[in-house]
DNA sequence: TTGACGCATGCCGATATCGGAATATGATGC
DNA sequence: GCATCATATTCCGATATCGGCATGCGTCAA
């Protein structure tokens, strides 16, 4: 074996710095590819590449308008991985657990109304 | 070239499930290596693949104690993709934005104390 | 010193990754 | 239809990964 394939692992797809770099810059508003490639430096098929695997663990969004196709973030994905780590949260922070805890609380709260 | 070198990032450090359940076994404590690949369900070699990449990430440390080898968890380094995909919290949720953000402020402020 | 134990390392094969270049697909406009 | 633009896909080579197995190295006890 090799490592888990990156099209079914949202850790996987996110090790990628140029996956990450995409995402980032999603996060001001959708874009056609070759204006992403051009922003980051890479041509556009590795965009393409990129941007596929970042579809099909459902971290973006694509919509064709016209001969473009908008990419758009769908961050949801990242929640799983942003709480994970955040499960480790109290070993390099102690003092603001019940806080933390508290806005948790909230927004588990919010999602189940 | 390949995937970036797995032991210069973080990201790539815990994109791997098993490199993921040994973090996360060594949260309730440091253990030896063989006590960890027995509990995990890996062979011994595997195990210590596994914690060098850990090791050479700054994720764990290690200390000697006999013929033992104690890893303990190191987590601080998840401190950093934790932040990042924070930095995508007001895609899934938006309403806490505010308490979010006066939280972090006072975490920062402790941190500059 | 010798043996046993714990762990690390080296080698191997299979596989997946990334980047580049060329090419295919699809949509638009003339 | 045909040319053009935007994007996706394919093929390729180089490389890194992971798992398994065997073996090396260090430590302890007798």
């Amino acid at each position: 074996m090799a490592r888990a394939a990156t099209t079914s692992d949202v850790f996987n797809a996110i090790a990628e710095p140029q996956r990450r770099a995409i995402l980032a810059l999603l996060r001001t508003g959708e874009r056609p590819v070759t204006e992403m490639a051009q922003e980051l430096g890479m041509t556009q098929p590795g965009a393409s590449k990129h941007l596929r695997v970042l579809r099909e663990v459902g971290l973006v969004q694509d919509r064709k308008v016209g001969k473009q196709r908008l990419y758009a973030l769908d961050a949801g994905g990242l929640r799983p991985g942003h709480e994970w780590t955040g499960g480790f949260e109290r070993f390099w922070s102690e003092s603001f657990d019940r806080l933390d805890a508290y806005v948790q609380d909230l927004k588990q709260a919010r999602q189940e109304e």
